[in-house]
DNA sequence: CTTGCAATTTTTATCGTTCAAATGAACACT
DNA sequence: AGTGTTCATTTGAACGATAAAAATTGCAAG
């Protein structure tokens, strides 16, 4: 309990208005609106801010403006493991801290479960607006938060219609081409896909454009087929592929998780990753660079992700003076980084970005 | 800009009030002290408060109690990897937020350097506390924080003399104890450690548990060498300890990640983990469980030392009544997960938690 | 019926800031 | 000298809550 001795009280407007001899609103003006203070006093008064060590205090300020610079960014309970929201919330930080933004931390049930959360936090005024990550096909949360006039952006496009929000997403479409135009480039000729069952915008995403590359490419018809996004069910899944009569000699997987699956296959039937079989993941997770994996994969570009998602929000929050004619959706192409499971000679192991 | 439409504002005190036909304080008398207040009153203003929908403003709270009821946490600026900090920081949001409390991030080098950001968010009385992870040797921040007087808890023992604050600690040499034991019961008499320099408190504390299980076992004096956390340089260690005229069979690594360079090197010579070298490791992270690496490790109770540390912090704030007394320090045992890198028949893959 | 004390409720002051309006000073122009 | 105008600064009110003190009510005892 040790109640702390009586703290000396902090500096406050009035305490440095009293130092510097002027009034309470001048201070505040010298910090909120310097070309309103002569140059004389401007100096008289940041003598006495640095002589008081003085910032001012958030709350009193938050409460009179209104606006608690704070945004809201929701984590699940039980922390899934999604290593990729990690780094992004890493981003996201850093950016609002360069806009003097906060990122408060809650957590909420995914889906309509999880509003009250949202709700409270606007209710009690502690946020100024959410940035989303994790959205899901007809993710409520969106056109939820649309409705109320809440500023808001997501990492993931909405899939649903009409959209609600801002946004930036991966370009999945183009990263699953390049997959397939390196592995087109390798020689390989037959090229499956592992992907999630329909329904998910993004697992879709990924598979359309692996499809369309292989038009393009003027192969034909490829084998595919779906899977969970797991260990086990990636490996069933490249079971299937190489039990079928006309084997591919590449995968492009919609995830590292399942393309990790699939190379447990490979190692299970002696099959080289890269010689005999080519992989590709997704996401560059950690795992993707570790000896004895050392998977091909696209590399999403969180730290500009969260940096456009934060610019985004504070847009809408009238904050920033710059740029608010920003477009609201963004793409961003993600990139290839080339590992020994896609190459035939584990020798050339050079990273590229197309 | 859009400035949105004029919000209708929010209910306060004042309108509940009125709703009520009671004074303001009756209604902050039935949220904060409802024994003040007669039963027949207590529910006409519960029903006018649900009426409106009324929630109390946060910032006009926290500006009268001054108490912001957030704890801030410090990530790394280019979220350094550290998924089990980042598994940490879920455990910490969720705790807080039983308890009512928010966290809020910050980001802040480490050090030293980093204490300015510290500083402003006292300053701004933003925060009421903070959750130190990821501390080290002769870190700056305990003596900083408690000459202030500024509550705070870390996971993470403070190593160096005096001890500033509170914390809860894994115990490294316990789970490095265990691993020993376990490998002695799989029959090796050979053991090695691959640990970090000297002066990282962590790294001493696990090196101490495997030397001292070593000599309870009447192994006599047993191989070890130092690397730095990183895959190539486990990689070089695990080399040097092979070569060694009588070689190990079996490695207790300090972290998963010189854990996974060894078996790397492991395959590299052909040797088979777990029946002709044992590997053991310590973390517990994501790919220590995928096909392909399948690492026998040590798993640190994440959610327990969140919750701890959280308690830990509030009973500073006095604010929570119920526990005042509890120990100001707490060493969590990790628990050993076996996998098939210690084991000699790789069908046994029982996960074991002593 | 009054007094006394406790229980309940209201009033007043305050937290630290910004907004809006008011005041004061300096200056140019008729 | 009188009168706007502009610039710099101050004053008073408000944001929405809680703390502390004051006022009112209810009830039992004398």
């Amino acid at each position: 309990m040790s109640q702390p001795p009586e703290q000396p009280r902090a500096a406050t407007l009035e305490s440095v208005a009293e130092a510097a001899a002027v009034s309470r609103q001048t201070v505040s003006n010298v910090l909120n609106a310097p070309h309103r203070v002569r140059a004389a006093t401007r100096e008289k008064v940041e003598a006495a801010i640095r002589e008081l060590g003085y910032q001012p205090n958030r709350l009193a300020r938050s409460l009179r403006t209104r606006a608690s610079r704070m945004l809201g960014y929701c984590v699940q309970p039980h922390g899934d493991g999604n290593v990729l929201l990690d780094r992004f919330l890493h981003a996201i930080t850093e950016a609002a801290a360069e806009r003097g933004y906060h990122v408060l931390l809650f957590s909420a049930r995914p889906g309509a479960e999880g509003l009250p959360a949202y709700a409270d936090l606007l209710a009690q005024r502690t946020v100024d607006g959410f940035v989303l990550s994790d959205t899901f096909m007809d993710d409520p949360r969106q056109e939820w938060l649309a409705e109320r006039d809440v500023p808001f952006a997501a990492f993931g496009r909405s899939w649903s219609e009409p959209e609600h929000g801002s946004w930036i997403d991966v370009d999945g479409a183009a990263g699953t081409r390049d997959a397939v135009d390196h592995l087109y480039e390798q020689g390989h000729r037959r090229i499956g896909f592992v992907g999630w069952g329909p329904g998910s915008g993004v697992g879709d995403d990924r598979r359309a454009g692996w499809e369309r590359a292989c038009a393009a490419h003027g192969l034909g018809p490829q084998p595919s087929t779906a899977a969970d996004n797991d260990l086990r069910e990636g490996a069933a899944a490249a079971r299937r592929l190489l039990d079928l009569p006309d084997p591919p000699t590449a995968l492009v997987c919609v995830s590292d998780m399942i393309a990790i699956g699939c190379l447990g296959v490979l190692a299970e039937r002696g099959l080289r990753p890269g010689r005999d079989v080519a992989v590709v993941g997704f996401d560059d997770l950690p795992a993707a660079a570790l000896p004895g994996i050392d998977l091909t994969t696209l590399s999403q570009p969180l730290d500009e992700i969260g940096r456009g998602v934060v610019d985004l929000v504070l847009d809408q929050l009238g904050d920033s003076a710059p740029a608010p004619d920003r477009p609201r959706h963004r793409v961003l192409r993600p990139s290839l980084v080339v590992r020994s499971s896609s190459i035939p000679f584990p020798r050339a192991q050079e990273a590229r970005t197309p």
